[in-house]
DNA sequence: TATATTTGCAACCTTAAGGTTGCGCAGTTA
DNA sequence: TAACTGCGCAACCTTAAGGTTGCAAATATA
């Protein structure tokens, strides 16, 4: 089935490997021993992430390289979007709290 | 225990709920009504948002309105700018590409 | 060719997530 | 006061997530 991107990145062992990943791509191996877990771990979160398309794998020979996919987490960000004018709002809100308390200390 | 936000998202059922809140601050019963479960299951899920401070309550009699925490939901925007140039460069690369088709053709 | 390495797939176990029902408590209203 | 309403808490069930071990396929190396 197909994963989404949300129920992806809720693991940290999987948060952490799109952080080594954004950095250079790496093998299922390489990405194991950065972890305390076996390597079929790893391999079953990569799997998680490559199905959700946050990762693609590029053969070489014997070995996969995984690359991080920058264009879908940006779906995360959009996602987030819908949020971003409550910050400003609260953040309106505040501005208005300190003036106000400014205002009487005069 | 406390929970991460990351897992608090993961679940599309609390995705709709902080964004019905972000609009307007509702009560258990009146989100309960816009989903097929049962209050308790609804109850459950504001559980997990208000453990890790996504939503606060907000007791007015025996009613309770759950509000949107916007400040919260900023700690995914900070998690996501350690991606943010990863975005820029993959767009670089692909001006690089669209460039060098475009000399192609000439 | 024989052997070692890298990986994916399948079976299995344990625990937690998401749902249900049933209850008790506090506030509202007759 | 008595009845009703809105909630949270606890017990329970089912399923899926995250981990393990074992094995087979494909490539690299002696």
């Amino acid at each position: 089935m197909k994963q989404d991107i949300f129920q992806a990145i809720s693991d940290p062992t999987r948060r952490a490997i799109l952080t080594l990943i954004a950095i250079q791509a790496l093998t299922p191996n390489a990405m194991a021993e950065k972890f305390d877990m076996t390597r079929q771990a790893v391999s079953k979160h990569i799997k998680v992430l490559q199905e959700c398309e946050l990762i693609k794998p590029e053969q070489s020979g014997r070995e996969i390289y995984y690359h991080f996919n920058a264009k879908k987490m940006q779906e995360f960000d959009n996602w987030l979007a819908q949020f971003r004018q409550n910050w400003e709002i609260q953040f309106n809100q505040l501005d208005d709290l300190l003036s106000t308390i400014k205002e009487q200390k005069k």
